[in-house]
DNA sequence: CGCGGTCTTCAGCTAACCCTCAGGAAGGCG
DNA sequence: CGCCTTCCTGAGGGTTAGCTGAAGACCGCG
């Protein structure tokens, strides 16, 4: 998880507070550009809004260009149009200062245990991922999955029933810019082929629009 | 979407709130018990803490029982505690009375985003299309449509029982200019023949001037 | 430096899709 | 009823999206 907070104190102690939840925390006390934090590779932003040099709205922008991260927004402006201001930017919660630690533990809980991040396994149907241990199975079998492979079927597993494009593909678990489809394609093939050995197709191509998971 | 509230003025301002942003509510008065709530098959329940004949958070845990459903707690009660009450359920928001009906909308969409079920499709009558999901169904069964039958459908299911001429059909699904309206013709033909396998005609032919789907 | 594993690129193939065409059915009108 | 227009629909062919086997590039490691 990445925390930017400038505050010195506040940020020790939601780190502290984290930590011992076992939430491992990469804390800036300013905006410290978009690459920096996701080199992290984090689950989760906690922003401050109002920071030293820079505004946390607009580090949630080029955060969620980059990649879909779950945001949420830590600050003392509390007026309803602040806070729509940062739903607007897709924040997945917007918590107001002064907090209660708790309060924001909890917040933080919710949001990883809705993106499927915080007991590192989730499933669908019969196929369990679990990204940090690097192991994935399906209907009982283990998968002998490669980094790739693996990255791609937790981010196929993690996005319900929705259609995935292969750019969205290429940008949500490559990084890339670039628009190769062919990559996706040719991955999304292999993933096929060791998962079809334990059971019905689950990957389907939509023509046109890209690939959906089975719903459920 | 299933909404819990007693008192009857905020229960009606955000049933119509929700509903102009084209999410089906189904609204309680009082604890209805979780069967009646789990028969409407929402995505997401709002759930007043206090009400009249018992208890949102008791309500909550034996929804959460049943399915995993989202959760947005409601109350009046706005100490710490109570949220982490209302957390430790398993609740993913958490709003404090009163709040701004906005904000309540981008909560909920938020949370909606997150669990991916922000729902894209559009209905009528027993035909629905989720255009972004790529999925169409009638009467429940799946329909198999190209994209461009899709792209068409969803354009006759989102003009209400309007009479849609072969070149506006071409224009607005096509983005052509040329006008040969076979082309129009051969897609309306094909997309009957799929449609009248689960039901009636609802495509109707209004000689001289285009077509009409049946009106809701 | 060579080796195994992995990722990307390439190219050929298949199947789906869309448009065109043409013959026939249906509707409108004198 | 006869004629004309509009619409329906099956079939053919050109085009393209997607699949996949295989070859090349890259990387870490002994």
């Amino acid at each position: 998880m990445v925390l930017v907070e400038d505050e010195e104190p506040v940020r020790q102690a939601v780190e502290r507070a984290l930590r011992r939840e076992g939430i491992t925390v990469t804390g800036f006390a300013d905006y410290p550009g978009p690459d920096l934090i996701l080199a992290a590779a984090p689950d989760l932003a906690v922003l401050d809004v109002l920071l030293p040099s820079g505004d946390g709205f607009e580090l949630a922008r080029e955060l969620r260009a980059a990649r879909d991260l779950p945001i949420v927004f830590l600050t003392a402006r509390d007026t309803v149009e602040d806070r729509l201001d940062g739903f607007e930017l897709g924040a997945d919660d917007y918590l107001v200062k002064p907090f209660a630690l708790e309060e924001l533990l909890a917040r933080v809980r919710a949001v990883l245990r809705r993106t499927g991040r915080l007991g590192t396994a989730i499933e669908a149907g019969d196929v369990v991922v679990d990204e940090q241990a690097g192991l994935a199975s399906r209907a009982g079998s283990p998968l002998e999955l490669t980094p790739t492979e693996l990255r791609l079927l937790a981010y196929l597993v993690r996005q319900r029933g929705l259609v995935l494009s292969k750019h969205q593909l290429l940008t949500q678990v490559w990084g890339y810019d670039a628009y190769d489809p062919n990559v996706a394609e040719v991955h999304i093939s292999a993933l096929r082929r060791k998962l079809e050995a334990h059971g019905p197709r689950v990957l389907h191509t939509v023509r046109g629009l890209g690939y959906r998971r089975d719903p459920l």
